[in-house]
Order: C-alpha cells, then structure tokens, then sequence
DNA sequence: AGCACGCCGACT
DNA sequence: GTCGGCGTGCTC
C-alpha cells in the first residue's frame, strides 16, 4: 500500500501555478513549472507566459499548487521576470475586492496597478531563413525590397519595414515570404524600465603621482589649453567632494565642450563610466519644524485623535483656508514617528508643486510623489522605493492610481478633496472610486483614513453625521480669521431687459473688476466651458455642423479656426458658409473661455489676460507656468474653467467672477446640484485669502435657485438637507445605491432589442427598482451607439446578490448569438 | 482583449 | 478568379 501510494504521488505531483494576466478574462490560468521553479517562485512575482499562437505576456503568480488540470495540458512558463515579489499579498487582496466590487477582472485591476513599464511585451520580429536558397528570380519587387533591407540588418520588426511599403501591402508581402520559408518570424521580449544612466569621468590612475600629472599639464596638454582646463576643473571638483564627478558637471565647471571631453577619454587621460541613477531627484534632507497650530487647529487634531479610538474613518470638514493642510502635516509627524507609512490622496489636477514644495519643506526626502504625467520609468522608480520601504516612501503624495503601490506598513490615509468626482475612475475597467477603495486598503492595514473638505459629499456627510460610521470634525475659522468672502448674485435676465450688458459681462462684474484693478488685486474669472463659442448655427436654416462620428454639435475654436468635436477628438476647418443652404450666416451661441477673454480684452485693453483651460494647458509645464505667472502679479486676470477650483493658494486675488451659473445647475444628473454647491464654493474660496475681504460675483438667469442662495450665505447645512431629501425622494445615493449598465453597438437596432432584453431580464428580479433602457444625451460616440440600464439598490437589499444577479443575466444574454457583439459595461456607484 | 479560422462581396 | 470584410470561438 504505501509503495502503491507512493508511486502515485510520484508520478501525478507536478507543480504549476495559477497567474493573473492583464486581460480582463474572469479566469485564472494555469501553467506547469519545474519543481526548481516551484520552489523559486512566491505569489506575486511575474513571470512571463506563452499565450495563445504566439503571444507572451506578463502574467502575475496567483498561488502554486500540485493540482494538475484536467481539461487541458497545461503549457510551461518562458521564464521567471523578478527575484522576488513585486506584488504584495496585501495587494493581490485589494485587487480581489476591487474585482469583485466593482465587477471587473482581476486582469484589470491587474493593468490598473502596475507600472505599464513592469509589462512586458512582445514584437514581432523578422528574420532571413538562411538555410534557405532564394531564387531572386522567384520575388515580386515589392518580396525583394524586404529582402534587401534583412540583407543589411538581421532582424527587423515589422514597423521597421513600413517605411518601404505601403501599410497595406506590407502585411501581405511579409505573409508570402513566409509561406515561401524565405523569411521566419520570432517573438521578442523587452523590458520596458530602463534605469537611467550618467555619465562619470575619473582620472586615468597612471597620472596619480605629481610628476605624471605635471608631465600630463605641462608637456601632453601643452597645446591644448581647453583640455588643460578641463584637468584643471577636474581637480577642483574632486577636491570639493569625494563624489563621481559627472560629465556633466565637469563640462559646466571648464566650460569645455563635449568634443574636448571625448579627445580626452581617446587619449586615455580620462576614463568614462556609468552609474545608474534615480529619475525622481533627490530632494533636500533638510527639514523644517511644523507650524504651530492656532487654538481651532488644535482643538480638530484632538477630536480626530479621539474619534480614531472607535472610527476607522474621519471627516475633516474646514472651510477654505482654515489650514487643513497644517494639521494633515501633525498628523503624518505622529505617523512617521510610528515607523508607518502615509499616503496622502489629492485629485489629479490638485497636484502642483505648490503642494510638494510645501510638504517638502517639513518631511525633505521622506515624499514621493507618484502620479500620471510621471514617465514610466519614474512611475517603477517610486514603486520599487515602496516595496523596500526605503525613507523615501514613508510618505506617498498621489493622484488616484497611488492606491495601488505596494505599501508595507501603512498608518495612514490622507484624501483632500475627498468630494472631487475625479477620484472615481470612469473609463477603462476597473471603474473605482479611489477614495472608497482607500478606505479599504487602510482597514487592511488597520489603519486610519482621514477624508479631508471645505464642502464635504453628500454621501461622506451622511456617513458621517446621520449614520456615525465616520467620525466628524468641523474647522470652521479661515486662519488669521479672514472673512469668507462676500458673494453677490447677478440677475442676468434683469440686466439684459435694462440693456446693462457688455457682451457677457453685467455692469456690476465690469464696476468690481474696474475697483479691484485700481486696488492692484487680481481677479478670478470662471466659465464652466472650454472653447470659443461651443455651438455653431446657420441663422438663416438652423443648421449646425455635427461631428459625423457622434451625436454632438462641433464647437468651435477660434486658436486653429476649427470645428472640433470634444468626443472622438474629429476636427475640420472652420466653415465660411452654411453647409446646407449656402448662406454666410454661421453664427455662435453659448460663450466659452476663448471669448471670455478677449472680451476682457476689449472691456479693459491695458490689462494682462490670460486663459486657464485643457487647451491652454496641454504641454507638460504649462499648467505650471500659468499658475507661477499669475502668482507673480504678472497676470492681472485669469480666466479659466473647473481646474482653477483646485487647491491653489492665490494671495492677491480679490475678485472672483462667475460668468454664468446656469449651465451647471442645468445638468442632467442627480448630482448637478450637489456638484454646483462644491464647485461655486471652491471658486469663492479663492477670493481673499488675505487680510482684506474678498468678493464673489455670480452672474446668472436664475438668482432665486435655491442652491444659489445656498452658495451666497454659505449654508451646508441646508444643502445637506435639501439634497437628502431629493435623494430619498427620487431613491438616489447615499441612500440607494447604483450600478449602471452600458450596452455598446455600432447597430442601433442592435443596441435597442438588446438593451430591452437585458431590462426585461433584470425587471423580472428588480422589478421597480431598473431604470430604462434610455439612450444618454449623447447616444453615439465614435460611431458607437450607447444605452444605459440604472439599478436602483435599496439599503437592505444584499449588494453580494445582487451583482451575482446582475452577472448570471449578463452571462445568458452574452450566451444568446445575436448579443454576443454587444459590448456590456458595468459600473457600479456610476457617480 | 487579441488573434486565427472561416465564409461571402468588389476588385485585378 | 483573389483580397479582404467581420462573425465565432479560444486562449492554460
């Protein structure tokens, strides 16, 4: 029996592991790998797999196991990519619950996480088949210009050849090279992180002794006097410090030449190496001590002490300029004195160096700071400091995608801005909300999360007051006791009957703009629209030009004197004459930031006006340069849309404009007020962040709205309870919840039957609680028709059943022939 | 998601 | 007659 036994064992133990790919297929997949291998590899290492025909990816280790699967032969790994794991098991937790949250793969949670530079990837490479005699007379012309150019380099890819041929012709041409067996093909691995390297010079050793180097000074260099000085610079470099000496600074030092550093190096005077180095430069070391904090700073940091005795979450709820970020900083000290790590939150567009340098100047080289305009290399560079733990990561300063580094021993998370929608992620799966998935990772550490607001979410309010889940702390003085500005609503209706416009300005906005100029503060002017004048119309026929891949109207951009669609990004010149019946009389309506500024450029000719919007702020530092130009008093008026509102600290702004309300209270969505509220009080904020009082001008159609008068005595409070009360009312978050289905079709009819389907399917569970199918404001978006099922989640109602319901329906419906095309997006919490 | 295999229209 | 369109099915 134990023979029998045994010798089973023996032959069935095999070792394979199950890995994560980077697909969002719902499955794991298992290879076989040697018992060497087995006792290498951990979860979480990466380990690059054959995929299909000819593909290779990345893949992460799940777990190792011995259970041979039965339905398939397992393949065997290519190789093992890491010496050890990249992955935590705390991530690989996380990446399960956001999987299983938010209804995605863990493939997709999996692109989501890493670094794309810790990806591998495969290419196609080309080669000659040299066993092979090629009859030249046997080609086409187009077979031997690829063969030429193999001739001269052995191995080309496939992009390398598109220069010869047409793309068209290129693909066929490579394919009966192939079946001639003239040519073969091989897959390529590459990585992607490349560490970068700096170039150093020392000294050749054999002129290490006086008389060497007087030799070399005196009679090698002797008419060379350039180089001479270099040597000379040299010198007075490594005497200033023990360190390399980079060529870099040895050119800056001699004021020499590359050339002259290269003739060097030939003659063997000087010696060039490379050291690797890290992209995110080193920060000074040096610290400063922590403000000390005013009475009402100190008074919230003791409140959030005690609430973190019996909360995992607090809501920091401080006006602008009540000094947030002050107590943010205590509270990292206490951390960091713990030996934790803290990760402070802030929506993207919040992350300026404004922010850094101010960190910096307390904690020095203990911040990293990751984000998505990092490159690639930067981005592996902080990841790679987490996963060591090095004093560096003790605290990770980021935007959204922050959540997935893989820290050690977190203490604390930090979200500014915790009511920005930029946190949830809408467009590529997984569709998170960063700051609910924080809160998350920080139970898994035990650790605090600190949700940090001027105008706090409905829904993290709620939590907070009505439901104590979060704890809740109010700072409500600005520091040094600045007023909170004085907002004035302008009745633009009334205006316009007495003829009190110029263009778009009222002639109270043109009088507080005309003050503030003579005063030598700067004004703020908001415009919720990017763009010229968005739509175009034909006043003879109505005709306005439509982007032919979406349903929307081109805006115009008077910049390129084009028509652009904000959608697919389709773009053409802008027309003379209407498209349908001939006649010059293409007119704008609406106004956006373009025309907002040259208005201010007619109204007030002698004043400098700059624009602050996604056109205005593409390049890397644009952005940056705006904002340093106007904090410099070089820019009297900025005008700009939604990424003004963030975090910005302005002190001479005494003036805050908003040219038209309207259009975002008219927004089609349960949270447009709730939304106008956050946005109008944060563009307020900036005015008057100094002793003087600011003032605010809201210019709008609709003075009586509620959420206006909201906004004009600064009452939270009874937004609140209005947006409660919708949200009980009409059965919305925080007291439903959503998941959203998207059916995606270029068919309309197709999109159509299947949207019914999949409602009629979901209603007979649901019953009431499925909205739709309707098709969104925009039903087409690059030749794709969209519609969109709501399901309304009552509070007692299993989140867990539900989604599995949701899943087995999309399951049947993708099983049934004629919907298998359709594409199904779900996102669950959609707002 | 890719990618290959397989079956019907517009071109040499 | 071929090239190439995208429907269908699979990937350990």
């Amino acid at each position: 029996m134990v023979f029998l036994w045994k010798h089973f064992t023996f032959e069935s133990m095999q070792d394979f592991i199950d890995v994560i790919l980077p697909i969002p297929l719902e499955k794991l997949f298992t290879y076989h790998i040697t018992k060497a291998e087995s006792d290498f590899l951990k979860p979480g290492m990466r380990v690059a797999v054959p995929f299909g025909k000819k593909k290779i990816y990345t893949a992460i280790v799940y777990d190792i196991h011995q259970k041979t699967p039965e339905a398939y032969d397992a393949k065997d790994i290519h190789q093992i990519l890491d010496e050890k794991p990249i992955v935590t098991q705390q991530q690989l937790k996380l990446w399960e619950w956001i999987a299983s949250y938010y209804m995605c793969t863990l493939g997709d949670a999996m692109r989501a996480a890493l670094p794309s530079a810790f990806l591998l990837e495969s290419e196609t490479n080309i080669s000659l088949n040299n066993e092979r005699q090629i009859n030249d007379d046997d080609l086409t012309d187009d077979e031997f210009l690829v063969l030429e150019a193999l001739e001269h380099q052995s191995t080309l890819k496939v992009e390398d050849l598109s220069g010869f041929l047409s793309q068209k012709k290129l693909l066929s041409v490579i394919k009966q090279l192939l079946e001639k067996q003239i040519i073969s093909l091989h897959e390529e691995l590459y990585a992607k992180y490349k560490p970068k390297l700096l170039r150093y010079v020392k000294l050749n050793d054999q002129y290490a002794t006086e008389p060497a180097l007087e030799d070399l000074l005196d009679n090698i260099l002797k008419r060379a006097a350039k180089q001479q000085k270099i040597i000379l610079s040299y010198f007075t470099l490594s005497s200033q410090s023990k360190k390399p000496i980079k060529v870099s600074e040895l050119l800056e030092k001699s004021q020499g030449t590359s050339a002259q550093i290269r003739a060097l190096i030939t003659k063997g005077i000087l010696e060039e190496y490379y050291l690797q180095t890290d992209r995110i430069a080193p920060k000074s070391s040096e610290k400063s001590a922590s403000k000390v904090l005013n009475e009402y700073q100190t008074k919230a940091l003791d409140e959030i002490s005690k609430h973190n005795e019996n909360h995992n979450v607090t809501l920091l709820k401080g006006v602008t300029s009540s000094g947030k970020t002050e107590i943010y900083v205590k509270l990292i000290e206490d951390i960091l004195k713990s030996g934790k790590q803290v990760l402070y939150l802030v929506p993207e567009i919040a992350l300026t160096s404004q922010l850094v340098q101010r960190l910096e100047v307390y904690f020095g080289d203990n911040i990293s700071v990751y984000h998505s305009r990092y490159s690639l290399n930067e981005r592996v560079e902080v990841w790679n400091h987490v996963l060591e733990g090095t004093s560096r990561s003790k605290i990770v300063l980021g935007a959204r995608s922050s959540i997935f580094l893989p820290f050690k021993n977190l203490g604390l998370i930090i979200v500014d801005e915790e009511h920005e929608t930029s946190y949830k992620q809408f467009d590529p799966a997984p569709r998170y909300h960063a700051r609910d998935t924080a809160i998350v990772l920080a139970n898994h550490f035990n650790a605090k999360t600190l949700l940090g607001s001027a105008t706090p979410s409905v829904e993290s309010y709620h939590n907070a007051v009505q439901l104590e889940k979060y704890g809740m702390v109010e700072l409500t003085r600005r520091f040094n006791n600045v007023l909170m500005p004085e907002i004035e609503l302008v009745d633009l209706k009334d205006k316009h009957k007495r003829k009190r416009m110029k263009g778009h300005f009222s002639d109270r906005l043109i009088e507080e703009m005309t003050e503030a100029l003579d005063q030598k503060s700067q004004i703020i002017l908001f415009q919720n629209r990017r763009g010229f004048s968005p739509i175009v119309e034909c006043q003879t026929c109505g005709y306005s030009p439509q982007c032919p891949n979406c349903d929307v109207s081109l805006t115009f951009h008077q910049y390129k004197e084009q028509l652009r669609c904000h959608y697919c990004g389709y773009h053409m010149a802008m027309q003379v004459a209407c498209n349908a019946c001939g006649s010059p009389t293409l007119d704008s309506k609406g106004f956006g930031t373009e025309q907002v500024e040259e208005e201010v450029k007619a109204l007030f000719p002698d004043t400098k006006v700059a624009r602050m919007d996604l056109d205005t702020t593409r390049g890397k530092y644009s952005y940056e340069k705006i904002i340093t130009s106007f904090v410099q008093g070089e820019i009297e008026v900025l005008v700009g849309t939604q990424m003004l509102t963030k975090g910005l600290d302005f002190r001479n702004v005494k003036l805050v404009g908003i040219m038209n309300a309207d259009n975002l209270l008219n927004f089609p969505d349960f949270r447009a007020h709730e939304r106008s509220y956050h946005l109008l009080q944060q563009v307020a904020g900036r005015a008057g962040r100094t002793d003087e009082r600011g003032k605010v001008l809201i210019q709008t159609y609709n003075p009586y709205h509620e959420i206006l008068k909201q906004v004009a005595s600064n009452d939270y409070e009874s937004m609140f309870k209005d947006q409660m009360e919708d949200r009980y009312q009409y059965k919305y978050p925080p007291v439903y919840r959503l998941i959203k289905i998207t059916l995606k079709h270029k068919d309309y009819n197709k999109v159509n039957t299947g949207a019914d389907w999949f409602a009629r399917s979901l209603k007979q569970i649901f019953q009431g609680h499925v909205l739709g199918p309707e098709f969104p404001p925009i039903a087409r978006i690059r030749n794709q028709y969209n519609k969109n099922i709501l399901i309304k989640i009552p509070e007692k109602q299993s989140l867990r059943k539900t989604k599995e319901a949701i899943l087995k329906i999309k399951n049947s419906f993708l099983s049934i022939k004629e919907f298998r095309p359709i594409r199904v997006i779900l996102n669950v919490d959609n707002y």
